[in-house]
DNA sequence: TTGAAAGCGCTAACAT
DNA sequence: ATGTTAGCGCTTTCAA
């Protein structure tokens, strides 16, 4: 009676023995019962030579005081902490929220914890987002490089000291890991043929930051596209800009510099509707005069006016195969496993922008 | 320099001492450095009374084998664990992304990392992650409620587990917790009277499910500003719809039901988005026929054509704001302060879709 | 100024 | 079938 009396405490499961937060451990749960500790961890895992009296007894006194496992101490035991970490540039872009969704939605299903990181797209950021995730020794990273990240090092310590390690949409290259990517140039190629075969002769590429794979990759499809059917290549036309105020002042650049575009493509949504703004306030007609293509087929896509046509990249069906290639990693023994590249293929949605 | 090589292995720092991962320990440091554990944990945080030669020693040993403090022990030791969680409905919407950078931006200065879990609108969700927060040791949760949620037992047992809770947007009723919220009912009143200046006298009005308190407040702030200028509330105006699908099939109904509104107030932007598109489909003008006005701001609003008129919410503040007070209740030891309600105004952005 | 020892909550040999 | 013990990595009394 003593011993049961100091377990849990006289005022009820609310107010837990000796714990800060008034928290119930599983020696509460012991004391309370007669039994050891041991028992109870074993009793609660249903452990095979635990009896059927004790483990109901033990089951029972846990829900009724509302015995919570403390994940914190079990990870530190086990070497396993049930969380993943994912650094992504910003959750703002639909593309990057839907891949975010479907990391989660396999994350949970597997009992896994999902500790999210942003790099606002910067290099420093994202290198102190490796530590933090690292020093809180999660089971497993997912990474997508920010836009100004050259210097791999950080990425580099991950998977030196272990940790399975999936890069998504935006790899870096040299990094010996998963990556699960998009089928850029052939999607880009796709989208630029697709304008060609509507007749369009000048067509522009606004395109993000070379450096980039994903980028590079779109160029070269861009350009594979352009030769194909014979078309020359103006660098003139294929200016860096992936946000919506760049793409702004790209047209209006255009404009004044000489023969327009009939068509432009763009390396994201928000940058093709960037452009058409500017084209629509110059006066131009959309699809008529200029066509216009984005990629990632996020909701602006058909809400814009005229509705636009886009590269759909899944970013879900991203999240959720790049979350199964890391929970395999973390759950194989095998650590020698060959390094898998996985393409989740995009496709071209037609709307009415590019006529 | 027996006692040195065991301490981190021959191998070099990669290979770490008898560590699965690699990972080295204050007490490989001590053992290189021939000192005690604890010497080593003095040092890396400055103690006072560590000399500053083996400070600095410590320090150097630390930097070089890269050593990296576990977080999950230091946590288990101290009783708090560095992350904050948060419940939020669903990441891809404009306005919830942008709560989360500005709770990440607080969190991460403060160098506290974020778990975030989405309920997707489900009640059985949230549950589930107020139970995982709880069992990763969060300091302290951040909470919207789901659309669904109408038991609050799981935020209560947060509560009471000592856990501080801060509600963002949606705050859950009768639950003891701080709270940062929108004027929900004078910017709908607001963005109700802006129309009325317009001249508009049939104004419908959009909403959410009726138990959540912004969408309450909402009806309530748009019904008392058809009052004020003496005009009828007409139930048959006032629909539950809250997406761009239900806005389309409401439009579609009042057109075949009766006279037709002159203008619509949406509960959020991509409703008020869905109902323009149905009207323009239907042959309205906007904003001639029907004016449109939504809520929240996202970056639709600047997109849709016409400009959408809409309410902003001020997100990334909500974020900060909320951040700011749980990391306050996090850190004071006096959990008796009384909850506050902070109010984040909202203010209406007026463009081209309400004439 | 430093070390030894205990312990956070949990688990897993190794007893019994 | 259950208890004892040790220990995950770290911090922190207490003692020296």
């Amino acid at each position: 009676m003593e011993e049961e009396r100091r377990g849990i405490g006289a005022a009820g499961p609310k107010k837990g023995s000796c714990m800060k937060k008034g928290q119930v451990t599983i020696k509460d749960i012991a004391a309370l019962l007669g039994v050891s500790p041991s028992t109870v961890s074993r009793a609660l895992q249903s452990h095979p030579d635990i009896s059927e009296k004790t483990r109901k007894e033990v089951r029972e006194a846990a829900d009724r005081y509302r015995y919570r496992p403390n994940l914190v101490a079990q990870g530190l035991k086990q070497g396993r902490s049930g969380t993943i970490g994912v650094i992504i540039p910003e959750l703002v872009h639909f593309f990057f929220s839907q891949v975010i969704s479907g990391i989660e939605d396999v994350a949970f299903r597997a009992g896994y914890t999902v500790i999210i990181c942003q790099s606002n797209e910067r290099y420093d950021r994202e290198a102190d987002n490796s530590r933090t995730l690292t020093a809180h020794q999660v089971d497993g990273v997912l990474v997508s490089v920010s836009k100004e990240t050259v210097d791999y090092r950080h990425l580099r310590e991950i998977c030196d000291s272990g940790i399975p390690l999936v890069f998504f949409d935006r790899a870096a290259p040299g990094i010996p890991a998963d990556q699960v990517l998009t089928n850029d140039r052939e999607a880009a190629r796709a989208a630029t043929r697709h304008l060609i075969r509507k007749g369009r002769r000048r067509i522009a590429h606004f395109s993000g930051p070379p450096h980039l794979m994903i980028c590079r990759e779109r160029i070269t499809g861009y350009v594979e596209a352009l030769q194909e059917s014979g078309l020359p290549f103006d660098p003139a036309l294929c200016p860096e800009a992936d946000s919506f105020e760049k793409a702004i002042r790209q047209v209006e650049r255009m404009v004044q510099e000489g023969p327009f575009p009939d068509a432009v493509f763009a390396t994201n949504d928000l940058t093709a509707i960037g452009a058409m703004k500017a084209l629509k306030n110059l006066g131009f007609n959309i699809p008529g005069d200029v066509a216009v293509v984005g990629f990632s087929d996020g909701r602006f896509a058909e809400i814009s006016e005229p509705m636009l046509t886009s590269v759909d990249q899944h970013g879900f069906e991203m999240g959720t195969l790049a979350t199964e290639l890391l929970l395999s990693r973390i759950q194989q023994r095998s650590p020698g496993a060959p390094f898998e590249t996985r393409i989740v293929p995009a496709d071209l949605v037609i709307r009415s922008s590019s006529g």
